[in-house]
DNA sequence: GTCAACAGATAATGCGCAATATCAAGGTGG
DNA sequence: CCACCTTGATATTGCGCATTATCTGTTGAC
């Protein structure tokens, strides 16, 4: 780069150390607080002529530089395999970005949006090029639907400092999350649809095997196991898609199930319209929950106040970036940090005490 | 740091140079493509070589170390005065977010959000203790509305690579900006009004000297300009709440103005409900405009379907990213970047001919 | 056969910072 | 009055990489 072309360089602390008559040292021991801690000491007049002197220059330390030097910069990634600001994965994203934004602001750190970590084809990628592309910060949460496992499994066993949102459990390597209980919430809100008096209850399932699905299988199986033959549990495997269920309901009314469990909103929708279509009314004669309140197409749904379960989000999205915060604080210590959070439940309008009751 | 704490250290250029038994020169070369294009040369056999030690050590480079070297780290910043996610979902940033992370991600950089750019009582603020904390990216986008204006004006003075998102003249700097042609878009609707039969056209105007409304201001009285006296229009200066609204909106029906434009939205359906009171319809005895679509309580506006200019929200990010680097591609042009983009045109439901036409 | 040109590599420097080792005084105790 | 500690500072090294300058052997031209 010509001199030309090099239009003002920044100062550095060596620039400082010059105005001030000072050592280099001294200005990085002023900047980064002079407890002491590190060998260097320095005295209250120097730091004084020093801090005016970074005042008058404008002087502000070069992230790179220091980020080489101890190995750490102060800014936390959130890397997703979609994009982050479209409307329909800004629904999706949003409540977790919330509680990040929240816990990294007062961590007093800075938030890096992986935009550029894409591989020639577009799609996005941790390993561009066959390098890791998060290591520019700290450590990472990491959010997501569709993602590559093999990809986030090497990540993990490189020892990045990852933190998923959400539970994964990935073949050979130990990770770190912030989940939110289904399991609990699924049992809880099984035992409640049977205190209300019903005594057949049918879920149905979709072909998914994602953790959070399974952690919903293990708590209506829990349910199940407490309410013993009390209650007619039942498991269906359906495709998540309109015509489906509304080809299985009629079934399940005639065989006497008052209550009929999704695993998300929409499905519950479909249910919905599945009933009102054979006649039947939400909720007097059948009710109808979930188990995610997430839906894909988003007011499609929403002439249904659907009973179901929350996930708490924000409380995910804070509690992910301080578990980060404490895998980089403890690096000596290198077992995975994982927290599950309690859902939340919105009480809707498709759930009541059956007819008979 | 202890070496137990140390849990592996990353091979580095200089192991694979070694297991390769080359220079480590080569190694970046190789690295970075041996094109030539830097004084280093590398032939097949001895590249082949290195990459397949790269291979076995699994070597990365470190990103820290490379921008440190080069100069430049990739990161593009975006700073708010606000929070980015805030709790009452799709704010007025989000739009604007669009654009930049499209064009972010186009440019191949990384996004970083200034989360912990925040004085000690926790406002916002770009000179965190009286460092410019932005420095951490190579340049930065600048959305806001309650900014501080020689914070800003300092910043550009500064020579810090910063692009507005809106029309912004600062005391002693050249800024640049990615704007919206609100002059444009409000004089054609203003003849677009005037197009329809309307012969008196009265503008509710609030009190605020943001560009963003003297933009309008000029676009309205080019309107006027052109329209001359065939058409009656005034100007009103009144306060942005509902009881000031419906306060003036009878007197000038009265007045026989047929048609009341509004800076925005919200007001816009003020003027509509003050107008339902009276017992007139909208748009039939009385049609209404905006001049902006946003709208700070956002759904109690959403039962009257507002006639208004839209902004090229996301057009306007994704300019301002490419503005940005233009001017770090280009440090040598100081002169400041600009661009202009035409506002769109929402069609509403408050807008016909009147009456008598 | 001599010199130039070039392919293919190495050596060395610096990016900006943190940390470590080192050093000069001034103060205290014996 | 000398050994010793404390305070306040400096000199130096290295983090991992890109880059520039430098060096060596091999061709090719004349």
């Amino acid at each position: 780069m010509k001199a030309s072309e090099r239009p003002k360089k920044r100062p550095t602390q060596a620039d400082v150390a010059r105005l001030a008559s000072v050592s280099p040292a001294v200005v990085s021991a002023v900047v980064n607080g002079r407890d002491g801690s590190n060998g260097v000491r320095v005295g209250d007049r120097t730091a004084a002529r020093v801090e005016e002197a970074i005042r008058q220059l404008g002087y502000v330390p070069n992230v790179a530089a220091r980020s080489l030097a101890r190995g750490r910069n102060g800014i936390i990634g959130v890397f997703t395999y979609e994009a982050l600001f479209p409307m329909q994965a800004m629904s999706y994203y949003h409540p977790f970005l919330v509680g990040v934004e929240e816990a990294v602001e007062e961590l007093d750190c800075h938030l890096l949006l992986f935009t550029g970590s894409h591989t020639d084809d577009r799609r996005r990628s941790i390993y561009k090029n066959g390098t890791n592309s998060l290591q520019v910060a700290d450590g990472s949460v990491l959010i997501g639907q569709s993602e590559d496992r093999d990809e986030l499994a090497a990540l993990v066993r490189d020892g990045y400092p990852a933190v998923f949102i959400g539970r994964r459990e990935l073949p050979g390597a130990e990770v770190s999350y912030a989940a939110a209980d289904y399991g609990t919430a699924t049992r809880q809100l099984v035992e409640r649809i049977s205190g209300l008096g019903h005594r057949g209850i049918a879920r149905l399932r979709g072909g998914s095997n994602h953790e959070s699905i399974l952690d919903r299988d293990a708590g209506f199986a829990a349910a199940r196991e407490l309410l013993g033959d009390r209650v007619d549990t039942t498991e269906v495997f359906v495709p998540p898609r309109a015509e489906s269920i509304a080809a299985v309901v009629p079934g399940l009314v005639e065989q006497g199930y008052t209550c009929i469990v999704t695993d998300d909103r929409e499905r519950a929708g479909d249910v919905c319209a599945a009933a009102t279509a054979l006649g039947l009314s939400v909720p007097a004669d059948l009710s109808v929950a979930a188990l995610s309140e997430y839906s894909y197409v988003d007011n499609a749904v929403e002439r249904w106040d659907i009973t179901t379960i929350t996930t708490p989000g924000r409380e995910m999205g804070a509690a992910a970036v301080r578990l980060l915060a404490d895998l980089l604080d403890n690096p000596a210590d290198r077992s995975p940090r994982r927290v599950v959070i309690d859902c939340g439940f919105h009480a809707g309008a498709t759930l009541t005490a059956p007819q008979g009751a």
